[in-house]
DNA sequence: AAGGTGGACAACCGCCTAAAG
DNA sequence: TCTTTAGGCGGTTGTCCACCT
């Protein structure tokens, strides 16, 4: 499955890495740290380029990678990330502890995408039942006239969020009663919101309140409030370590 | 058993951006 | 301010392997 090992036309070793040179360069980094990638093959003894370097190190060599088969619950939060950002594998590699972006892009492209082009397929999702709502947010949009995509997600006690100019709407009963509550929108004028001025990033809205809030039977104390400092511009996002594995509750959210 | 085909994935390529000079 | 360089990212390619005919 690798790529012969042969020289380019400088002399450089390309394809297939040897153990030893893995074992050059895990030496290397391990004594001199990672950086300054254009130096390090000289400086490890490697006859490669400094970006292949760097890329074998950070999709192979490199501590606490997983590897392996992708577990359900990855494969729902690739998707459900997918849905959210596209093709931006290393901000959703960001969300998956051990993974690769590399590692979930060959997956996606492989796996994932012929999974999702099976129409039954979010039928089949071993976690189709969380996928089935309990509560559906309302249907009308005051926003955009593209409707935008549905989106759930069962993390909790996040603090932060952030998502598009869509109207946001959060079941505000326990027991999954068909109301929902608008929050308020306002915008933020911290340094990471800065990064729209420059009229590449979209408009965000961003969204807080502080009271006690419950979401399908869990109670949920604490802040939401905006933030883009990871330039999810694509929806609304819950970062891992906001989230109490134990919570297995849903939020819906019209975006 | 041999050849063909497609899946899986490691690795490379080219573009973009930010930092340095 | 402009140019160069390094690093990062997504897209694509090349190769091996398993399965099918």
């Amino acid at each position: 499955m690798k790529k012969k090992p042969f020289c380019d036309e400088d002399g450089l070793n390309k394809g297939a890495w040897t153990a030893l040179e893995d074992k050059l360069l895990v030496s290397y980094i391990n004594a001199k740290g990672e950086g300054k990638w254009t130096s390090v093959p000289k400086k490890a003894g490697l006859n490669r380029r400094g970006k292949s370097c760097r890329l074998r190190w950070l999709n192979y060599l490199r501590p606490n990678i997983k590897r392996g088969n992708f577990s359900g619950e990855e494969e729902e939060l690739i998707i459900r990330l997918h849905k959210l950002l596209g093709n931006r594998w290393s901000l959703i590699a960001g969300r998956l502890p051990g993974r690769t972006d590399n590692e979930i892009k060959n997956y996606w492209n492989t796996t994932l995408s012929k999974k999702l082009q099976n129409q039954n397929f979010a039928i089949n999702m071993p976690s189709n039942k969380l996928l089935e709502p309990k509560l559906k947010p309302q249907e009308n949009h005051t926003s955009s006239s593209s409707m935008p995509a549905l989106i759930r997600t069962k993390a909790l006690r996040c603090t932060k969020a952030s998502y598009p100019c869509f109207p946001l709407q959060i079941p505000s009963s326990a027991d999954g009663v068909d109301q929902t509550r608008q929050i308020s929108l306002q915008n933020f004028g911290d340094e990471s919101m800065d990064k729209g001025k420059d009229n590449s990033l979209p408009n965000f809205d961003l969204v807080s309140f502080d009271d006690a809030m419950w979401f399908d039977g869990m109670e949920f104390e604490g802040l939401i409030r905006g933030d883009d400092d990871d330039d999810d511009d694509d929806g609304i996002m819950i970062e891992d370590n906001w989230t109490c594995g134990s919570l297995e509750t849903d939020i819906w959210m019209n975006f």
